[in-house]
DNA sequence: ATAGAAATGACAGCGCTGGTCATCTATTAG
DNA sequence: CTAATAGATGACCAGCGCTGTCATTTCTAT
């Protein structure tokens, strides 16, 4: 019934204390002897009492997930990465959705971490870009990774993966310019995300490289959502001299400019082009189909809690392949844009 | 630093064993007794070590959840309800996506269990619907609480939250009846999913009362994907025969439904009515909107988990309102719905 | 005053790790 | 081929922070 360390260790021939050795990978273990040990475990199918490890050792085996995120897929597909991870290394994922506006905020992360004991955090936008949460983690010395956007590795950002949302845009807006727009608008999200600032800069500079002067009056402020791209297309769509294309700064704003063209009666992709940003489920399923930015948020999310084990684990290869990840999100071409018409 | 139960014992002035008396709630502790250790307990901010707690009492604070659904939108609501539950009773949540059409799928929730030591689970279609996985869970005297599709409580199910599928399923047809529709169809989800038959038989019976004959081409199986809505609205409008109206038995069908009428340049809902189920965020973000039925599924979750706790905890008040929960999806009646024209 | 119940405490031990040595086994230099 | 050295392993113990068991104390009702 229930296997403990002293079986696996008269199965294997040895003492409990090497096949201690073995389960925390430490040094001295000559190679048949691991071996043996290992085929002990497998044969019993031992599974370390994790309570009494935590116990003895004053470490654990769980990281946890803080988000704040209204986006369903993204939070699911993070938290796909982040098991296949955790369960290929043993450890246990809690998750911990939350309000990042809140106002002690910072307490209710120290709380969590020190309530459950946890080995690491990961923290995706907005968390992963709130300099006082991260100070306030390092000051009580819980290991983290951040998952934010940017484009240039530095020493500085040695726990964060990297998501370059500047050069995405840069080509999406780069696809609209070669169909011959040049009215192109652009529908921001949160300003407190610096994903929407970067995927705005990126923009800039696909328009600044062709020779053209971003129009202020086609940069609309908003947030991630579909009411704020019903909105915005709204106001794009009244000015005097309209765009004849909007880039949306994820797929959600794009779904509510789609709605408000609707409503307006403005034909999608000939009377004007929509993008969007993320590759969300949706953007497939919207008519027509948003042309989008694919984001390979699982493989961001094994790799992000990866780094975490890297640095969290005592004695795992610690220099090693420290190299830090950066993601470019891929232009996915679809039907909501087209040649200007 | 680190407050130890001793800390809590010295300061209150009684023995470490009393304080943990109070923090498992056991009787025959006197309630000055009680409150001199509360005060001890609040004035240090003392955090119990779950891990101890495993080890010694072999029990476990976690409880898992176990889900296998596309729709990211109800298991992030699931999830959500789950979690207040736990952090209410101060249980930890893993949650663990997996394929449930995987072979060995018994074995591996078992693994999880054991692995985990977890002290309940709770399921959700299709998991709730899979009889081996109750045999298993019961065989190896693990507590779990089943979410599923039915109307009548009974004994039976005492380990149950019911959804009424059918009454809902019911009254979003009659709404499409009365609006003047006769010829109604229904796109199926997947059969697997007892919630698909549960509303499947509210629409017959609907109509049934109404004396209209559930006409069998206006029934199309399917599953619950957009794709699947695209092909079975596709496959109704090409009949000799069309329907006035598609009740699709859950939003994403509905979306591809809606989808596939605008390919065919069908008007919505001048020309077809068309009814989701769920009221998933993008039944609002289609155009026009859905008209659904409204799951609370945070709710839902929350009561599972309820449940499973007055199950699974042992000096808790386990018989008293030991009552089925039954929820009834609401009618949202939104643009996607209208008179015959 | 005294039985009986209720409240409390003393103590062992959950399964594992970390440390300290002592012992044993390979490898290498001489 | 042996001695010296480093590496591998085991024996042993304490103890992580808590709970279960059972003995003891304190209360309550007669």
């Amino acid at each position: 019934m229930k296997v403990t360390i002293n079986d696996v260790a008269s199965h294997a021939g040895v003492s409990i204390k090497t096949v201690s050795r073995v389960m925390n990978n430490e040094p001295s273990v000559r190679k048949d002897t691991y071996d043996k040990v290992m085929a002990a475990i497998t044969a019993l199918q031992y599974q370390p009492n994790a309570a009494a490890r935590n116990l003895a050792s004053n470490r654990s085996f769980s990281i946890g997930y803080i988000y704040d995120n209204p986006n369903a897929y993204y939070v699911i597909d993070m938290q796909r990465g982040l098991l296949d991870a955790c369960r290929k290394h043993g450890y246990e994922l809690l998750i911990h959705p939350t309000n990042a506006k809140s106002p002690d905020i910072v307490q209710e992360v120290i709380d969590l971490v020190q309530q459950s004991r946890l080995a690491g955090l990961v923290l995706t936008p907005p968390f992963s870009e709130m300099p006082h949460i991260a100070e306030a983690l390092e000051k009580i010395g819980v290991h983290f990774v951040r998952i934010i956007s940017g484009s240039t590795p530095s020493p500085k950002l040695s726990n964060c993966v990297l998501v370059d949302d500047f050069t995405a845009a840069f080509k999406i807006t780069n696809h609209l310019l070669e169909l011959g727009h040049t009215d192109i608008a652009f529908l921001c999200g949160d300003e407190e995300h610096s994903s929407s600032g970067e995927r705005l800069a990126g923009y800039q500079a696909a328009l600044t490289k062709r020779g053209i002067t971003p129009n202020p009056k086609f940069i609309v402020p908003g947030s991630y959502s579909f009411e704020s791209g019903v909105k915005g297309a709204k106001q794009l769509m009244n000015l005097s001299k309209k765009p004849s294309a909007i880039f949306a700064c994820n797929d959600e704003i794009a779904a509510g400019a789609l709605f408000s063209a609707r409503l307006m009666n403005i034909a999608i992709p000939q009377q004007l082009a929509i993008a969007g940003f993320e590759n969300s489920p949706f953007s497939r399923q919207t008519w027509p189909p948003l042309t989008t930015a694919h984001q390979p948020n699982v493989t961001i999310a094994q790799q992000a809690a990866e780094l975490l084990f890297r640095h969290a684990k005592p004695n795992a290869s610690k220099m090693l392949s420290d190299k830090q990840p950066v993601f470019i999100p891929e232009l996915l071409v679809r039907e909501s844009t087209a040649v200007i018409g």
